[in-house]
DNA sequence: ATTAGCACTCAGACAGAGAGAGTGCTAACG
DNA sequence: CGTTAGCACTCTCTCTGTCTGAGTGCTAAT
């Protein structure tokens, strides 16, 4: 545990490390005034805090940056999550006139919060599996090709196209639809799977002729994973950080955000709350140098979405934790008055 | 123009920069063995046609570099756009199979350009304001909210939740899909704002009661024009070129990747068949140090989508324009027999 | 017309010097 | 005994000069 003076200099170092992105030097704390003590003694208290793990050097005569660790104990003993002025209103005042869809107060939001940060904001959809079907849709295009359309009651849709099996003619067709329609109105997209059993396929046997091969077929093209949906803002916010001024860690950067599905298998969080991840805590590798901080928004009581800051390890944690938290408490808000709104 | 032997040097200069990205010297062009003559005989044509404007130096004893006039002349003058393996079947082996849909095959052959070349890919979907509509739905959500769901005969499905007028019941909203898919089956996405005339809403008046309300509202809603679709493969193939070594052109490169407005506004293209664009040639700023090569696919008569390749002004132009015809070629026999198919 | 030879130019790599920022240690002080 | 001033030491960074190699343009000879 760090004694009263250690932790206001440990402070202030961090807050000038944040600030300057350079190495600090007892003499720069000293002479910040509101540490009452010479440089010599600073210097005394940093090799302690050095000691410990909290502060390192890039070489042995330089001035002190903060470990991982360091950021750690900032994190877990210096951050008050809760802002004074608790609610933003940024979106709300957004999405006043009423005419707005889901996608695009999500991709608006992630806008939002990588300009006031200068960071990378990374949202993950809520899951839609726990989305309710409500309506199953098969629009023909012609002879042989079709489109199915998915709409559920968060107002997803999701629409694929495909090739009609031979045998499956128009009337059959809209049969089909029909018994589909009423069996699987209202089953979560997660459970679809489980409904398309062989009561169904029994059902649909009795009204088409060779429904076998139709059936399998439209259940692969239908029923198969979809991905999450990534809303990314602000990517090129990482270039403007001074640690980035390095050719070797933006390529990694940027190649990690080409592979969304690492990313979103990254993100998938499951309790409520805010977490920061800093540089080596998280296993990937391309990883190392950046500092994730998500937290989750809730769309109803059920589904629950991710919301993610990512910058470098060097980041304004205080200003950044409490905004997230702020944010994603109104996105809630937001998407449930929304949702509420439905029932 | 340049005569023979003027020719063979150019070419041969262009050759080995676009290969080792290196000014190139009089002495590796005489030691190459393809011209016969000595390697002060290659500086005094060399001197020529820097005097012409084909090639630049860095320094005023350096090798010569391909100046953008110079590059120009040789797109014009030596780059064959005709491949001799004319089909590539690459496309076609992989939607063999024929589940697929059109956003996938594009997709695809994006991811499939970028890899064959190195460079980065963009594909502009094609128009889909040409596209005939088949069928609007409005689904309900909730007493106040629905989803309007577009559907075009290329498959195409554009969606949007917006918030119901007070004033619209359920039986009216019925009414009024019914009415608006009478008259507006058939018609180009394009042409759809002139179908919403006076005479529209006086049919819609007669069965609807306080009509105008929701009438202008759903007009918004559902017409104001949506960005063109936007599929870029190999991104990060830009930071493999050496000449991007350089943190100030990389940034440049990915905040130009993020506007995609001015991306597809670039892109636009109505005539058919191959354009270069090389550095300056191109009135964005941002674009000076790139080439752009553009080019057309069908999706049928009308319809059309623009394929282009992006990369350094130092390019494999002969190699790329040939995969890039032969690829787009392919793209629009794809296409089209998926089109026709539904005809 | 072509070429060999030569003087000249410039970028890039390398080494050494000096300044500046910072540290750790020690001895003196209240 | 905690704090501090002073000092030697360390390391980075920048500047400078030197050298080398690649390349050029010019000229005189073939």
């Amino acid at each position: 545990m760090l004694n009263e003076r250690q932790l206001l200099i440990f402070q202030s170092i961090i807050d000038d490390f944040i600030e300057t992105a350079q190495p600090v030097g007892s003499k720069v704390i000293a002479d910040k005034g509101n540490i009452d003590v010479s440089a010599a003694t600073i210097r005394s208290v940093m090799a302690d805090l050095e000691k410990m793990g909290y502060l390192e050097k890039t070489h042995s005569s330089s001035g002190r940056v903060p470990s991982e660790q360091g950021y750690r104990y900032y994190v877990d003993h210096l951050v008050n999550p809760y802002s004074k002025k608790k609610d933003l209103n940024i979106i709300k005042q957004i999405i006043a006139d009423g005419v707005f869809e889901f996608e695009q107060i999500v991709q608006t939001s992630a806008e939002i919060l990588s300009d006031l940060t200068n960071y990378t904001t990374i949202i993950l959809g809520p899951e839609i599996l726990e989305a309710k079907l409500i309506k199953l849709e098969i629009v023909k295009l012609s002879e042989h090709t079709a489109v199915a359309i998915l709409i559920t009651d968060t107002g997803h849709v999701e629409h694929r196209s495909f090739t009609l099996p031979p045998t499956l003619n128009a009337s059959d067709l809209e049969k089909m639809v029909n018994i589909l329609n009423e069996k699987l109105n209202g089953v979560a997209i997660s459970r679809l799977a489980d409904q398309l059993n062989t009561e169904l396929f029994t059902l649909l046997s009795m009204y088409i002729k060779d429904a076998g091969q139709s059936y399998e077929y439209l259940k692969e093209v239908l029923f198969n994973e979809e991905p999450v949906k990534l809303y990314v803002g602000g990517k090129s916010n990482m270039l403007i950080q001074p640690e980035f001024n390095d050719l070797q860690k933006m390529h990694s950067f940027y190649t990690l955000m080409e592979r969304e599905d690492e990313i979103a298998k990254l993100f998938k969080q499951t309790n409520k709350g805010i977490k920061v991840t800093i540089g080596n805590e998280n296993s990937l590798e391309a990883m190392k140098d950046f500092t994730l901080i998500t937290s989750t928004y809730a769309l109803d009581d059920e589904q629950m979405g991710t919301i993610a800051l990512l910058g470098p390890t060097r980041m304004r944690y205080n200003k950044v934790i409490q905004l997230l938290n702020a944010l994603s408490n109104e996105m809630s808000d937001v998407l449930y008055m929304w949702y509420k709104n439905k029932k």
